[in-house]
RNA sequence: UGGGGUGUAGCCAAGUGGUAAGGCACCUGCCUUUGGAGCAGGCAUCCGUAGGUUCGAAUCCUCCCACCCCAGCCA
């Protein structure tokens, strides 16, 4: 990849959004001098595109205005986070291309700070230790339309819920027994505020701090301090937190934190064609719908690396996609796009015929091999060229040749005379079949004259063919994959049925007799690649020159198929 | 029926009182040793609806409509 061409997609016209408006004031008007951002994962799954979009924007503003922003894990249920997670997620973040430096950080190295200032609040009158089960408080809770009620043991002495909060720490509790809440108001028409629940007893093992905790604080109770207690200046969050702002506001306010931090939120990024909740995801991966979290149909970061989405790709996605408030559902085409755009540019050109269809050329002498000259990428002359070899038995696509074409078909058909890329010119003269009527090789002759492409008349050629010696070729398996999905929006099934329902059972199909040019075993794994013609393809992890294995990336736009839409 | 949000083209999305950016998709041509790429052009008399204010409104006001989120000891 060279960096020159790279630099110019990074550089197209950002988006404002109304995040930079705020920031752009807040600089305006001394309300900070710095932008510290931050992105705040939960390790309990794998990142996803949705979190791009989250993590080019932090990061992305950190960047853009000369500010930081943090790695901090929201590590405050150990019940559902793991280790791999966390080791993941900052393979992925750092692959996208951004760095957090040393600002690599955990809820939970926050949890002793926290544990004091909840006792602070419990001295300060609002905070309360709250022996109803989990059911009684839903059901005091109220509803939608109707208050709540106040829990019994709401007016407590603070001796009491000292003493209670303590042990609960001590572990002298079973999960459930009691929990630490917080006490605003029973009666808010924001449910959030009805007395949430800040501390819960979970006697489970944390990937960090071990069994030193046996209560850990909820969310709501640690997002906003911890951003306090890293100095972020915008923190920012997706819209269904909007709700939870004012409580975010709250603790800020009744405890003495060293700074001010703010919620801003924005609407997640919904595409078509796949789903996007790690619930949902976490089930395409248990139950075997999908070959693990990086399986190339997913919408995964590490699906997307396997598939060979180049991370500058993805960023130039988040960056066209915008920034907003509205609920949408970004084209999948155009996250490809992006992609074709970047590996245009970049990926290395070969000629590999992923349905073989053997041609004959009976005036070139067998056994002969000519090494002709092929550029490696017309987007890019510094990319140099490579020698492919040449020989009377070549492979071609299967849909490359047609005993009766229909109209405008300028591929290779009786009588017809085609180009093979960087090679001569043929011309078919006879199909030969199988006993049963299937085609078994077409027998053509070439024009001598025609070597590299052209000839001394200059007689024009509308069709060219990418083809692949027969003898001197290597055998390769090519995975060609489709969306995950049938329908634009899983989500729409009949009752009672879910999105499982409309799986592609066509999502992968994969292709065992595909012949490719000798150069291109050679590459590494993860080598982004453009077969002529047919679409760009990586090397996929487990390729080897010995076995070679190559996933379609994405193909390339069609245009022969819209000639045939349009007929 | 409570609270919080959002409605600009098929899909995203700028626009912040002066007469609708840009991208994807789509459509036309041109060009082409990838039916790719590239180049040129087209694509909202109109901004959810109805009123109002104003010389002037997508932008301000009012009503209405639609959609999304919230009743985890998840985040």
């Amino acid at each position: 990849m060279t960096t020159e061409v790279t630099n110019k997609t990074e550089e197209t016209i950002k988006n404002s959004n109304f995040i930079k408006d705020i920031i752009d004031e807040d600089l305006k008007s001394g309300k900070h001098n710095q932008v510290v951002t931050r992105f705040p994962p939960e390790p309990n799954g794998y990142l996803h595109v949705g979190h791009a979009k989250s993590i080019c924007l932090n990061f992305g503003l950190a960047k853009s205005y000369n500010g930081r922003c943090h790695l901090r894990f929201d590590d405050t249920n150990p019940t559902k986070e793991e280790q791999e997670y966390i080791d993941s997620i900052k393979a992925d973040v750092q692959w996208l291309g951004f760095s957090w430096g040393d600002h690599e950080y955990y809820a939970s190295n926050y949890f002793e700070q926290l544990y004091d200032w909840a006792i602070l609040l419990i001295k300060a009158g609002k905070a309360y230790v709250d022996d109803q089960t989990a059911d009684q408080i839903k059901e005091t809770r109220g509803t939608l339309t109707k208050p709540g009620t106040n829990s019994p043991w709401r007016n407590r002495s603070i001796e009491e819920n000292l003493d209670l909060f303590q042990r609960m720490r001590n572990g002298e509790f079973q999960n459930g027994e009691k929990v630490l809440r917080a006490k605003i108001d029973m009666a808010s028409p924001n449910i959030n505020m009805r007395d949430p629940v800040m501390y819960r007893i979970l006697h489970a093992h944390h990937p960090r701090t071990g069994d030193k905790w046996c209560i850990y604080p909820t969310y709501d109770y640690t997002h906003g301090q911890s951003d306090a207690i890293e100095n972020i200046t915008h923190s920012i969050c997706t819209l269904e937190f909007q709700d939870h702002r004012p409580l975010y506001d709250w603790f800020v306010e009744n405890l003495p934190v060293p700074a001010v931090p703010h919620q801003y939120e924005f609407a997640r990024l919904n595409l078509t064609y796949t789903v996007m909740s790690k619930r949902k995801l976490l089930r395409l991966v248990k139950e075997n719908h999908v070959n693990g979290w990086d399986d190339p149909r997913m919408p995964t970061i590490s699906g997307m690396r396997r598939r060979g989405y180049p991370a500058s790709a993805i960023r130039d996605f988040c960056e066209r996609i915008g920034v907003a408030k509205a609920n949408s559902t970004v084209d999948f085409q155009l996250l490809e796009n992006c992609v074709r755009d970047e590996l245009n540019r970049n990926a290395l050109r070969f000629m590999a015929v992923t349905r073989p269809l053997k041609i004959v050329i009976t005036n070139y002498p067998e056994g002969k091999v000519e090494w002709i000259e092929a550029e490696n990428n017309p987007e890019d002359p510094s990319a140099g060229t490579r020698k492919v070899p040449f020989t009377r038995e070549i492979f071609i696509e299967q849909e490359d040749f047609m005993e009766n074409p229909p109209k405008k078909y300028f591929r290779l058909f009786p009588g017809n005379e085609v180009r093979l890329k960087h090679c001569y010119y043929i011309t078919a003269n006879e199909a030969i079949k199988n006993p049963d009527g299937s085609i078994k090789e077409v027998h053509c002759t070439l024009d001598p004259e025609s070597r590299s492409g052209s000839t001394p008349d200059g007689r024009r050629i509308k069709g060219t063919l990418h083809w692949v010696s027969a003898t001197e070729g290597k055998k390769a398996e090519i995975r060609l994959y489709d969306h995950l999905f049938l329908l634009a929006n899983p989500d729409k099934v009949e009752e009672g049925k879910d999105f499982l329902e409309n799986i592609n059972p066509e999502s992968l199909e994969v292709l065992t007799d595909a012949v490719v040019e000798p150069d291109l075993v050679k590459v590494a794994p993860g080598t982004a690649t453009q077969f002529l013609r047919m679409g760009y393809f990586v090397a996929d992890l487990s390729h080897t020159p010995e076995k070679p294995v190559f996933n379609r990336t994405v193909g390339l736009k069609d245009g022969w198929a819209k000639v045939q839409r349009n007929q």
